[in-house]
RNA sequence: GACCCUAUCAUCUAGUGGUUAGGAUACAGCCCUCUCAAGGCUGGCACACGGGUUCAAAUCCCGUUAGGGUCGCCA
């Protein structure tokens, strides 16, 4: 290739290569520290294996005293969205997953590696490209789109291994006067990765949670330029990751096959590659199979999802660090009190399996212990910031009748020990909390009183009676000896066992009676601690009731 | 089609040559109990299949089957 050439295909002044060096010095840390990165494309989409990534990365660097960052891969300019930065921040943050490093929500870099955007890190890639042309390690190609069809179309007739290699790459062989030929018509050109690979022989990789794995050497000359000038992914992960130092690349196990050819990569510009591992994606059953959670079919794919429904963000994060390795629950168990991130990750220790199939009934269990940990006072906190964003008029009724529920929120609720554990994410709290409002609130006697096999004459006699009884400063046992008395008054029976033992000489056992009272004030059959409930209520609400 | 990965209860998994195959979720039953939830106790439920290697295999090897991934100027 001769200078005249480079000059044509790379135009406009380039960084030195020393010059960029230079502006990324080696970073100074403790032994054993990690360097990762969380790296998204700005398709204003999280995929909630974004989350897992983001996880696992900042924990393993931040757990080793190193730096986590984020880089925003935007070198596909047709999928790029309006409003996708702010959807990448606030999807990270959101879960406490933190960078040292990166892009905020402005755009603004912070950290002293950057651009932290590739569309700006354009000139730095060309430099890089320019090196690999000048050394004989890339080559421009002008084949154009419908060529490259044809070609994969000849060799799937002809069950060839598709792709641009060896006889099929065409324009590896181009003479310099062809290439000065093709520039002077004006064809697009993109420049290709000259692979010194023999699919033949094999590589041993290495992975960090798949274990060692044996992979055919890359001899695909894949294209590391496109027309736009902007890298391909491939490239720009090893120029950036060189560069900014990274040490531990963590990503989803659709880039294993790449591995080989990244490793090249690194090779022919000198550097040394860093650690890899790659994590199965998160699955989900359809007709019998399993099948990566995709964003297009599933809307749970989407963070947003979870956002919307109001899943605690811990309860995710635990859900998370539950797959990504299940000694996380004995951990949790040990330590109850602790921080999620608290707890300790080894790669050693980080599944490795086909991918796991999304539990939210597993989900919903370890949000319930999570909002069971937390106090009212969070709870209501917690509610309200979402309804806020999801249901602005729970939410001006949140304001308007704080204390009232945030002592609704506390019926049954006992840090630490046996609270009771019903909110499973805070779009179901509005529902679970109608009745305490008039204007919600709403009962149909006759089919509850047919439910318990009373009359509606026997619902209004118990009522009145109690209405008489009612004091709202009758602790627990003076309140329950109050409903035990009606039930004796009306033939029912007043324990448990008598009644079991002899159901034929009763109506029916005090807790129907206490049913017959829910009815009224609750309008269901089923609720918390009817004394608890009523005490929050206060006399007036009560009384009106029954 | 080629290449790579994976295979333990319904689900997530522990397990690295000798275990009554452990835990969690879910499910069922009992206890507790004013209903529900929670809690406590108990129970059922698994090493995909076929060959080897070995005194001994969930564990090592080979094959089969099944699932997943990759083979783009997308990441």
């Amino acid at each position: 290739m001769t200078p005249e050439i480079i000059k044509r295909l790379f135009p406009n002044p380039l960084p030195t290569i020393s010059e960029i060096e230079g502006r990324y010095p080696l970073r100074t840390l403790p032994s054993g520290a990690k360097v990762t990165r969380v790296a998204p494309s700005p398709t204003g989409y999280m995929h909630i294996g974004g989350i897992y990534a983001g996880l696992v990365s900042e924990r393993i660097a931040h757990q080793s005293g190193g730096v986590f960052f984020l880089r925003v891969e935007d070198t596909d300019q047709k999928r790029k969205k309006e409003g996708a930065q702010e959807v990448i921040c606030n999807s990270l943050s959101r879960y406490g997953i933190i960078a040292d490093e990166g892009v905020d929500i402005d755009g603004n870099d912070f950290g002293l590696y950057g651009p932290y955007t590739q569309s700006k890190r354009k000139e730095i890639y060309q430099a890089y490209a320019q090196k690999l042309l000048a050394d004989g390690l890339a080559y421009p190609c002008f084949c154009a789109a419908e060529d490259l069809d044809l070609m994969r179309k000849i060799q799937e007739k002809q069950s060839q291994r598709p792709g641009y290699y060896a006889k099929y790459a065409h324009c590896r062989s181009l003479s310099d006067d062809e290439i000065i030929a093709n520039l002077d018509a004006g064809k697009p050109w993109v420049l290709r990765f000259k692979s010194g690979g023999n699919n033949e022989k094999k590589m041993l990789i290495k992975d960090l949670m798949k274990g060692e794995i044996n992979m055919p050497e890359n001899d695909l000359d894949i294209v590391i330029l496109k027309s736009d000038g902007l890298p391909t992914y491939h490239f720009a992960h090893v120029v950036d990751d060189h560069l900014m130092g990274t040490t531990h690349v963590i990503r989803g196990d659709e880039w294993v096959s790449s591995v080989p050819l990244h490793i090249q990569l690194f090779v022919a510009l000198g550097w040394k590659a860093p650690k890899y591992g790659h994590y199965a994606p998160l699955q989900k059953l359809d007709n019998g199979n399993k099948r990566k959670l995709s964003k297009r079919s599933d809307p749970e794919a989407n963070i947003v999802y979870f956002w919307e429904k109001g899943y605690p963000e811990d309860a995710l994060v635990e859900y998370l660090f539950n797959l990504i390795n299940a000694s996380f629950e004995d951990w949790r168990r040990l330590n109850p009190d602790k921080k999620a991130f608290d707890f300790p990750l080894n790669f050693n220790k980080i599944s490795n399996t086909a991918g796991a199939l999304f539990d939210f009934q597993k989900l919903h269990s370890i949000s319930k212990d999570v909002v069971a940990r937390m106090t009212a006072e969070e709870v209501y906190d917690a509610v309200l910031n979402w309804a806020k964003e999801y249901k602005s008029d729970f939410a001006q009724r949140l304001i308007e009748h704080k204390d009232y529920y945030i002592s609704i929120l506390n019926i049954e609720r006992n840090i630490g020990k046996k609270s009771r554990k019903d909110i499973v994410k805070w779009e179901d709290v509005e529902a679970d909390t109608s009745y305490f409002f008039d204007d919600t609130f709403s009962v149909d006697l006759a089919s509850y009183a047919n439910e318990l096999n009373l009359t509606i004459e026997d619902m209004k006699k118990i009522s009145s009676e109690f209405k008489a009884l009612f004091n709202v400063n009758d602790d627990k046992n003076a309140w329950f000896e109050k409903i035990k008395m009606i039930a004796q008054n009306h033939g029912f029976a007043t324990e448990m066992k008598a009644y079991k033992e002899n159901p034929s000489l009763y109506k029916g056992n005090v807790s129907d009676v206490a049913n017959v009272l829910r009815i009224l004030i609750t309008g269901r059959t089923q609720s918390p601690d009817l004394h608890a409930i009523m005490q929050v209520m206060g006399t007036d609400k009560v009384l009106s009731r029954l």
